[in-house]
DNA sequence: TTGTATGCGTTATCAT
DNA sequence: ATGATAACGCATACAA
């Protein structure tokens, strides 16, 4: 990785000094392009860094600058085991990056309620914060709000669920798409023989649940022909009437051969199909793999879950605060988030 | 994250030298469990500590430290594709971690030849060295100059294919039964009907291939009567013979469902099957995502790849190099390196 | 056994 | 427009 003849020690602000007959300071200015420099001194220290192949050492800088970032997470009430999971996710990188210099707060919210949602967003302190980070559903408050924080200089990310015509600075999550068309062709190489599938969710409204089918649909019904996706039932957040849909929905459908949940509440879902007594002769598809879900693999009860690994979301959302806090560019490719397919066999 | 009522300011060595009322020397004496202080004074030291919540700053440690780590890999000789991923993974890992004090040096070894693995590990300059990451078959003399590695102190660990009974001190890759449990229930659930499955690797010699059809195996008996998988074909890293030993078992089974392949090989290995004609009425299983597999799956022509993805395995086998190198514990569940099922539609 | 002083690579505040 | 110098949090050679 090294290049061939160098020498062993890396380059420092010192060398680049020395390199370019200038002092330290001139240097600095020049790689943090502050003005005050004229441009035949600018370009003589540039030159200096690439023939010695400068690369600064980003924790001695943060060292030196004292750069606290103090970031905020926004995130659905405590009821969500998904969201639970992103927190502990999000304590689990707050304690391996301590020396990162970052400040972290998570805030739950009743997603449900948007009014909720725009009071915590407008009753943010935002001189003392940095950035943001949230997971919330889509709504015209919502994407106001986001462009009041952007007004007031915060980094915002959106997390899992994206505002696409909001302000946000960067979307961090899987392509629900493509989520969808994953789950689509599992149910279609899964299920045996022609038949129905149920399909599930809290509600249409929101966009992930909107694409998901989407993406489901165009799969099954382009590859699929002998299996039908039935009419998208929503329990609006309501557990009691996912039960009750559920139960109505496999009492009445005698040609079922899958079930496809695409949003919340799938303890209930899951009980709900153990209570028809038809779950044997049934493929459930899940997203996000809960504690619940995993036990659920375990006894064969699910058969796959489409996942995304709750490290790389946050990991990835405090990168991108970072890079947007500093004005720095953002590696789109290294930000994507994997659509991860976990079944029984392969449960990490 | 921030407990409650504690200081704005993380705690420092100064603030414990003062709270503890020693000096800065004696704090790092305790903070680093070196000699020369009463046991009274550590105590008072580890009070301080643990009544402000002091963390150590790594990266200001190491900058002080002017610790390098040298770290070099030993991988298979450039004809590999997935030898190749590694490499590009580590490439991209030293670019983003340059930071890390961290200097990296790629080794390619004709994996096949265990005299020159053998060779390469004696006549490397253990002095100039801090640790190893090696991807090699498994035999007794590769074993031996492991051992001799190690007396010469230098961390070693073993890379996607272990070396169970040597003296590495960790391994990072995958469980290769549990990879094979998971080949063997994607392709119970895939295939439709009866028949047949060809397996095929590189020699069942390499322990990495004997467990992933012992999983493989103990899936499809177990829960898939109505398929039998074939005794496994090998090719000794002889592309000529895979060509010929596939066509000649694809043309004498009429049969066959599915085809799992645990080695590589698998450009030529598909090259085969299309010219069979066959391949529409076939589920191709392999594992690592080249290239090559990538196209495949896109084509409908594989129809899942069981991958390790290349920048863990290389994240985490630096995380455990320099952990081992400062004599430091290894998080294993950190450490855990995921099995990944791509689909045609969860394409990276 | 304990303390003082200096340096690591970078930034930032003062002079000049 | 540029330079000298002092931090940042930690480690360590050397002095006491």
């Amino acid at each position: 990785m090294r290049e061939k003849g160098a020498d062993l020690a890396r380059p420092t602000v010192h060398d680049i000094a020395k390199e370019a007959g200038v002092s330290l300071a001139t240097v600095d200015r020049v790689l943090n392009a502050r003005p005050g420099v004229r441009a035949k001194t600018i370009a003589r220290v540039n030159d200096a860094v690439s023939r010695l192949g400068y690369v600064r050492d980003t924790y001695a800088a943060n060292l030196a600058r004292q750069r606290q970032y103090r970031f905020a997470f926004l995130l659905p009430e405590s009821s969500s085991q998904f969201a639970n999971a992103l927190q502990e996710a999000l304590q689990e990188a707050y304690s391996s990056n301590v020396a990162d210099r970052t400040e972290l707060k998570v805030i739950r919210v009743p997603s449900q309620d948007p009014h909720a949602i725009v009071r915590t967003l407008k009753s943010m302190n935002t001189s003392r914060l940095d950035g943001l980070a949230m997971m919330v559903p889509e709504t015209p408050q919502v994407r106001d709000a986001v462009s009041r924080l952007k007004d007031s200089g915060l980094a915002v990310v959106t997390l899992v669920s994206d505002l696409p015509n909001s302000r946000r600075d960067f979307f961090v999550g899987v392509n629900s798409i493509a989520a969808g068309r994953t789950a689509g062709l599992l149910m279609g190489r899964f299920v045996r023989g022609p038949g129905e599938i149920l399909v599930v969710t809290d509600s249409l409204q929101s966009r992930d649940s909107l694409e998901r089918r989407l993406g489901f649909d165009a799969v099954i019904s382009r590859e699929f022909r002998s299996i039908t996706a039935l009419p998208t039932l929503e329990s609006y957040g309501d557990l009691a009437r996912l039960q009750r849909i559920v139960e109505t929905a496999v009492a009445a459908r005698r040609d079922l051969v899958g079930v496809y949940s695409m949003g919340s509440g799938n303890m209930t879902l899951m009980s709900a199909l153990r209570g028809s007594g038809r779950l044997g002769e049934l493929d459930v598809l899940v997203h996000e793999l809960t504690p619940a879900m995993r036990c659920a693999l375990q006894d064969n009860e699910v058969t796959a879950v489409i996942a995304q690994n709750v490290g790389h979301l946050v990991r990835s959302a405090l990168r991108v605060l970072r890079n947007v806090c500093d004005h720095r560019p953002i590696y789109e490719a290294q930000e994507r988030v994997r659509i991860e397919v976990v079944l029984r066999e392969n449960l990490p």
